[in-house]
DNA sequence: CATGCTTTCTGGAACGGGTCAAGAAAACGA
DNA sequence: TCGTTTTCTTGACCCGTTCCAGAAAGCATG
């Protein structure tokens, strides 16, 4: 079976507490979640957390790989749990809502740059934008 | 030959004026330049040219598709002149020093994700992120 | 189960890139 | 040349995120 947050941080040898599972519980059922909605869902569990406490949680997790964080350009962070298969992602111009999307070439298509430039390549990333269903009709506004 | 400034803008329908011509003639000369560094070179140019004609320019010519905008995760946001060709970026996670990059499959692959959700999708971005030769000794920390 | 060292959480201030707003100035069609 | 419209200036402001110091837990020992 899979694995739950407690034996996941501690595999990372992160500490096991109640902010740190209440997050990657929320995560788990919603996924693309940005901080702030992840905020809002652990303190409806907790009662009260502060910002700093989430903020943390998420980037000690995304540092040990237990969450992947997807930065779209202006609109805030989401993570996810699901990390380990670099699946990409859907991006909805509008709303910022995010869906995942596993490569059209198979594997991992895109992965090596023609000419690298000297660089060392350690992640490729895909991002596809458009608008989801409830913001097709919109044209350059939020949603309501 | 290749359109000047001046042609381009009128092209697009946007009025002439020595900001907009600088900022155009900077990101010929230095692609991938951020509003910052723009803003220098402008003033160095100019003389003096408040911050938000610089964004006012940035912004009307990435509408009107005379600049590209890269907005990589954690990094002020880069500008080019390339457009319309749809090549992909190789970035720089200590420096933020970003590259032009072909894409590997021919044209234009990862253009079409598998499930579409339902979205309209009208972009595909692809971004490989490493360390450039500058930034390779370093592990985590800004380079002298 | 106590103890004590370490990591984590709290609360509040701060930061950086970028945007908004009101008025002055410059572009350009008539 | 004039008047309308767009653009530039100055300055305040916003949002997501991080930094800081201190208080409060976790957890490897005795």
């Amino acid at each position: 079976m899979t694995p739950g947050p407690r034996e996941l941080l501690k595999d990372v040898g992160l500490r096991v507490t109640a902010p740190r599972i209440a997050v990657l519980d929320w995560l788990a059922e919603h996924p693309h979640a940005t901080a702030d909605s992840v905020a809002e869902g652990v303190r409806a569990r907790l009662g009260s957390v502060s910002t700093q406490a989430v903020y943390d949680v998420l980037n000690a997790c995304a540092r040990t790989g237990l969450l992947r964080r997807i930065e779209p350009a202006g609109h805030p962070a989401r993570y996810e749990t699901r990390t380990g298969d670099n699946h990409h992602h859907l991006v909805c111009r509008v709303c910022g809502r995010t869906e995942d999307v596993d490569c059209v070439h198979g594997a991992a298509p895109c992965l090596e740059p023609s000419a690298a430039a000297g660089f060392a390549v350690d992640e490729a990333e895909v991002l596809f934008w458009g608008r989801c269903p409830d913001c097709r009709g919109t044209p350059k506004e939020q949603p309501a």
